[in-house]
DNA sequence: AGGGCATATGCCTTGACAGGAATATGCCTG
DNA sequence: CAGGCATATTCCTGTCAAGGCATATGCCCT
């Protein structure tokens, strides 16, 4: 994981092509044609995301199968992790009445 | 929030920025310093994460206090949800045992 | 009102990156 | 081994964003 993990998730196309390898693998042509994009784009891309960890690919034939690896997302997760109370507080006070409401 | 929040968050200083303000709320001359770059840059970079939403603003005389908001972080958590049973698979077991507990 | 501090903005240059078109590589089948 | 399909790579070009420097704006104080 030489490079950023924010840098790599800035481009839309990439999020799209993790959003598709989320659901199911894919092959690079598959990917082109759902996401509607050129095929030396999508294999551009899936170089970037492999450096970078989010996805692998095994060889099947004349096709490359991708499919996501989640290391690189929890090393996302991390950062964020330090700013969640942000937004939970509120939640925390729901489940600690929650919680309170079980006994 | 009309630009990309992934994009925002792919500069290392903004990142910088936000790490700060979540320990204490400062002022531009303060992340200035504390972060070792010009006030301008400084100044570039907020405006960007203020239009994204990350942070905002109040004014104490000739200083600007910012401080972080969270919709954003949200909205990044939200994007990052999907892919989180990838890493947490046998935490979901854990959950649904609890859940059946609960019954 | 004027001077000084804190911050914002504008201009400019430079570097990085995305996409198109063409081409190279790898693998399979006849 | 020749041809064809799937994928990777290269080259080129246009776009965009970051930072330095200079300057404008805003606010306070006397």
């Amino acid at each position: 994981m030489t490079v950023d993990a924010f840098a790599v998730l800035a481009e839309p196309t990439r999020r799209a092509i993790l959003d598709q390898l989320r659901r199911a693998e894919s092959s690079v042509g598959q990917l082109a044609g759902t996401l509607g994009v050129s095929q030396p784009t999508v294999s551009k891309h899936l170089r970037v995301l492999r450096e970078a960890g989010f996805v692998a690919c095994r060889t099947s034939a004349q096709h490359r199968i991708y499919r996501i690896d989640a290391r690189p997302f929890q090393a996302v997760d991390g950062w964020l992790a330090p700013y969640r109370h942000l937004w939970t507080t509120h939640l925390d006070a729901l489940e600690r009445h929650l919680d309170s409401q079980e006994q």
